[in-house]
DNA sequence: GTCATATGGTTGTCTATACCACTTTTCTTT
DNA sequence: AAAGAAAAGTGGTATAGACAACCATATGAC
C-alpha cells in the first residue's frame, strides 16, 4: 500500500490513501480514524510523519483533531466551498444552445510583455497562441485568445477539439490545481466588433484567465471577449 | 523575543514574530528571510520548530519556499476571491478597501412581477426593500437594490449596518444554501450614473443574485450595479 | 451509589540528527 | 576567457525519542 522505496513522498502516500478512504466512504464523518500512533505502528512510519500527512488533511478540511480524544473525519464542508463558474460549452448547453467553435489562429510566437507577465516568464520565450471564435447555434458569441507556455507540450489541431486540459494533464504529467479569473465590463473596438458581427463600442465582457498547475506554476493565458448582449455570466455560489 | 519558558508554543511566538516583521514592512516583498539554519542557529530553535512556524505563515500565504534558493515574503495579494457568497463588505476589505455604505431606502413594499417571480411568492406580497450606495474608500462603487421576502424576518436599520445574513440566519433559525448569481455588461442609466458619479452610458457591470435557504427556498433577490471602472470581478476556481 | 483518583490513550510541542534534491557560488581546468 | 567541476547553501523529507496537556474510563475509598 504505502512504498518506502517510492520516489513518491511517504507522507505524501500517506495523506492520499487517507483521503481516499474518505472520499470512498470506507471512513464516514464524525468518526475516529486511526491515532497517530497506531498508523505509526501499522505502517512502521515515524509518527512525525503520519503527523505531515494528516495536518495537511486538516489544513484541507477533511480531518478534525481534538487534544485528548482523537483525529477524526470532518463532516462534509459547507463553509469553506469551491465555487463553479460553468465552461463555454456546459453553460451553452444548458440553456439548449449548440456550443460550436472556429478555429482562427493557432501558432508558436514569443511572448509579449502582457502574456509574459501573467505566465511568469521571460518576454520573448516561444509559446503557444491560440485564437478562437466561439459560436452558440451558429452565431459569433465570444472570441477568446489562448496563449499556452511551450515548455514541454506538443499540441496539435485535434487536441484542441477535445479537453485542452487533458492534453495538458496528460503530457506535463501534471494536474491543474485551479484558475483566477476577472471579469470586468468594457466596450468592444473595431476589431473585436467585427468578429462578433457587433457594433463597434457595444457592451462587452472582458475575461482573462490565468490557469496553475499544481506546481503552482502558471500555464495558461485566456484573453476573452464576451458579446454583452447575449451572453450572461452564471456562477452558483456555495458557501 | 523569545521565551522559551513562556507556556505559548515557541512555534507561535515565532510565527507572530515574523508575521510582525512582514507587516511592519521590515522584511519586503520579495526579499528572502533568513534561512530555517540561521534561524535556527540564532534562536537556538530546533529547525523542525522553525519549519513549524513558517510552514504556517506559507499556508497562509505570506511566505513563498523556493527549493534550493531560499524562503520569500510573498507579494502581498491584491486580488482575493469575491466568488464565494461574502457580502460587499467582506469582499472589500479583503483587498484593503475600506467599506462603506449609504442606506437610500429601507421600507416595505407589495413584490413587484420581477421580484415576486424571483423570490418565488405572490406578486403583491409584503416584501423588504432595501436600496444602498456601496462605498469603497469613500467612493461609489455599486448601488444595491434588495428585495428579501418579510416572513418571519424583522429588521431593523442597525441590522443592516452588521452581516445581513447573520441576522437572517439568526431569525430564521436556517441557514444559507448558496445562491445563483449572473453577470452581464451594460451602460450606465441617468439615474445610475449620477448615483455612481458617472457619466451616463459608462460601461457597468449589472449583477443578480437569488440567494437561497437550506429549505431552497429563496429568501434574497438583489440587482446591483457596479462601476465598470473601478471594480473587477476576481473568481478563484478550483478543480 | 458517589466522589476522588489513578491510568492509559490521545494529540501538541520540541529536540537532534541525517540524508536528499536543487540552486548558487566558487574554484579548477582547458 | 570559457567551460566544467566541486563546494556551499537552501528547502524537503524522514527518523526516534521525549515530555506536556488533555480526555475518557476504570478503580478505589467512603
Amino acid at each position: 500500500m504505502i512504498d518506502k522505496a517510492s520516489p513518491i513522498p511517504i507522507y505524501y502516500q500517506l495523506q492520499e490513501h487517507m483521503r481516499q478512504m474518505i472520499d470512498t466512504g470506507v471512513w464516514k464523518p464524525g468518526e475516529p480514524v486511526p491515532s497517530e500512533r497506531d498508523l505509526s505502528e501499522q505502517h512502521e512510519i515515524s509518527r512525525m510523519t503520519i503527523r505531515q500527512a494528516m495536518t495537511n488533511l486538516v489544513n484541507e478540511g477533511l480531518l478534525t483533531r481534538v487534544k485528548g480524544r482523537g483525529t477524526f473525519v470532518a463532516e462534509p464542508k459547507i463553509e469553506q466551498p469551491l465555487m463553479k463558474l460553468t465552461g463555454f460549452s456546459e453553460d451553452m448547453r444548458r440553456r439548449g444552445i449548440e456550443p460550436g467553435s472556429n478555429l482562427l489562429q493557432f501558432d508558436i510566437v514569443e511572448a509579449s510583455a502582457d502574456a509574459s507577465k501573467h505566465l511568469e516568464i521571460e518576454p520573448g520565450t516561444d509559446i503557444y497562441r491560440i485564437s478562437r471564435l466561439r459560436l452558440g447555434d451558429g452565431a459569433p458569441m465570444a472570441h477568446e485568445l489562448s496563449y499556452l507556455r511551450k515548455e514541454g507540450l506538443r499540441l496539435t489541431e485535434e487536441e484542441l477539439q477535445g479537453s485542452l486540459y487533458e492534453a495538458v494533464e496528460t503530457q506535463l504529467g501534471m494536474k491543474m490545481a485551479g484558475a483566477r479569473q476577472t471579469i470586468e465590463p468594457s466596450f468592444a473596438t473595431e476589431e473585436e466588433a467585427s468578429l462578433l458581427t457587433i457594433e463597434a463600442g457595444a457592451p462587452v465582457l472582458l475575461l482573462e484567465r490565468v490557469s496553475r498547475l499544481e506546481s503552482g506554476a502558471p500555464i495558461e493565458y485566456v484573453k476573452s471577449i464576451y458579446r454583452g448582449d447575449r451572453y450572461k455570466f452564471i456562477a452558483d455560489l456555495e458557501r
